[in-house]
Order: C-alpha cells, then structure tokens, then sequence
DNA sequence: CTGAAGTTTCAGTCAAGAGTGAAATTTCAG
DNA sequence: CTGAAATTTCACTCTTGACTGAAACTTCAG
C-alpha cells in the first residue's frame, strides 16, 4: 500500500513520539497506520507499506496484541490474520494507561510497599521516611483517581475535562457555580 | 556519602522508572537521590555517592536545572555549587509535567495542526481526517485540562483526586450527592 | 595577575535494545 | 497424511545514545 505525505507524516511523528514515552518505533508506527487506515491489514502488507522486516512486525503485533490495543480477525477466503485497531481515541487511550499502570504504577507501588514494611526503615531519617511515605500515597491517591476517572465512558469524561474550572469552584464549596458568567 | 539499603532500592527503582518513561537513568538517579537526601549537595558527592563519572552529573544536573527540578545553592565558605530538589511530591509533579507538555505535547499539536492546515489534507479518505481531526481535539483538550488542574495548589489538587467518585456524580447533575453514605 | 579550585565540553568507548533474515514451527487444504 | 502457505523464533548485526576521562575553560582568593 502507498502512503500519502500526510499520513507517512503521520505515522513518521508518531513513531518518535512513542519511542520518546518508551514505546518501541516500530510499535507505535504500526499501531499509528491501523489506527489511520481503519481496517484490518495483514502482517504482510503491514511490513512493506512501512518498508520494516516481516518478523519485526510479528514481534510488535505481539506486544500490541498483549497490550489489547489491537484485535485479529479474518476474512473469508483468506487464511492470514488481519489486525486492526479501535478508531475511538479515548478508547485507546484508556487502554494505554491502563496497561502502562498494571506493567510500571503496580511494581513500584510494591517496591515502596516493601519499603515500607522493611525493619530497616525505622532507621531513615524522619525527614526521608516522611518522603518515601508521601511518595507512595502520592501515587496511590493519583491511580486510584485514574482508576475511576477511567472507568467512566468517553461522553462523561470528556465532559469531565471540559468543565475544569467548574471543578475548582466544585471542590471549594459549589454555591459560587451559579455567578459565573 | 554511604547510602543506607533503603534509600540505594528507592534510588534505583527510580532509575529504572525513568528509563522506561524516557528520562536517562543518571537523571532519574541524581533527582531521586536530592530528593531523598534533603539538602543539598555539591556535584562531587553526588558522583562518588551514586559511582558516576563527575562530568556525567554534571550533565545531569544541567538537565534537571533546565527542567527546573533542582536549584543551585550555595553555602559560606564554600565555593562550589549545591544542588537541591523540593521535597513535595505535587510540586515535582507539576514541574514534570509542565516540562513533558512543551517539550512534547506542544510540538506534537502543532504537527498536527500543519497536518490539518496543509492543501493535501482535502484528498485523505474521509475516515482518515475524521481520526486526524479527532487526535488533535483529544490531545488539545486533554492538555487544557491539564493545565487547569496543575494551576491549583496541592491542597485543592489532593481534594479533587480523593473526590473521584463526586465529580462523575456531579457532572451527571450533582442533585444524588447527597446521598452518598 | 596567577594558579588552584571548580566546572563543562567533547571525542571516543561501550552497552542496550531495535531490526533483520534464515530456520523452525504451525496450520490447513487437498 | 503431506506439503505449501503463513507465522514465529532466535542468533546476529547495527544503531543509538549513555557514560567516561582528558582537556579546555571559568572563577576567584591571594
């Protein structure tokens, strides 16, 4: 498949910008062309249209497969798996944090949790053990936001984010909400 | 400066966290160690405490300067240059994210608004812009709202986090909040 | 001014991990 | 069953960027 300039563009951005979030290039490319073509592909045609080796693109539909950002299906009369990705930014963005917090949030989270627990704790200084404690409440407070925050469908949170003001003015009390303009 | 097993596993896992979310593991290192530690320190101990070369701290730090997660202080009689971090978490927060928004975010919208403004744009298939047009409008409402929420102060922030809950039901109309338990 | 202390720059080395292609494996039509 | 098509695995190469240490530069006390 030929690409236009604007989607190479596309694709070319996307890639760096995964690479720069810790996303393997390849990776974010692929899922940047599904996502713009908008029907399942072939491994096969995915290789050549980005001009990246066959095994290259097995190994990163792998890692998307495992990060549930892309889904196979078939077509009739062909044997191949075609892959394809959801068209709904939201949804995969949801998915995206999602993963990133079960493969990094959750670790460290046991690692200051072990911290915390461990004998030799008590021997920090007040002022170090008073950090460690507020780092890992900080974390655990802004997940579990996230958690609900995510759990909400697209409508509510896009709702949600285009009323941040109101949200401030929420938190202090709400009866001022009605004077605004 | 001997680092205690405690504050060596929070200062690696750091380390570790950074690398995967593309800040170079010295950075996250040093930045973790500053933090830890409380006060601040010359560059010197920083690379005998954590076994690097002095040039790379000096890199290091040039970069945490610019982000603007540490300051230089200096203290009497001493003529070389101390380096500090804050000890709130939220603070950090917000200056990393402050940091990602331009250094990333920004060049990605504009990217995607020249995309957007460019002649070729009219020839995509009508699925394609829709998805370009769509991205755009995810990021740059995203980021609004960030931007909202960092411009609280921690307490205000803190609250809005613990309230998940009451802002979905809020947005849906605020009249049931009451009946929480 | 001068040299000692402190700091930065930079060319070179090294390691991690991305990408390749041949070989092994799996799948399925006939 | 069998072999052709499709896919995956893996050992290897190559690239990128982190890190080092020597040299250059800056600052300042005396």
């Amino acid at each position: 498949m030929e690409l236009t300039p604007i989607t190479e563009r596309f694709i070319l951005h996307w890639g760096e910008m995964g690479a720069r979030w810790g996303v393997n290039r390849s990776v974010a490319q692929i899922h940047a062309l599904l996502y713009l073509v908008g029907r399942p592909l072939p491994a096969d045609e995915i290789a050549e249209t980005l001009s990246v080796a066959r095994s290259n693109v097995s190994m990163s539909l792998k890692e998307l497969l495992s990060w549930r950002l892309v889904k196979i299906s078939h077509s009739m009369g062909d044997r191949r798996d075609h892959f394809e990705t959801s068209g709904d930014v939201w949804e995969l963005f949801k998915l995206i944090v999602e993963g990133r917090k079960q493969r990094e949030i959750e670790p460290t989270l046991a690692v200051l949790g072990d911290i915390l627990a461990s004998p030799d704790f008590a021997r920090e200084t007040p002022a170090a053990q008073q950090r460690i404690r507020e780092t890992r409440e900080f974390i655990h407070t802004l997940t579990a936001w996230a958690d609900e925050m995510l759990r909400q469908a697209p409508e509510t949170l896009m709702k949600i984010l285009k009323m941040g003001a109101r949200v401030h003015n929420f938190v202090r009390g709400a009866k001022e909400d009605k004077e605004e303009k």
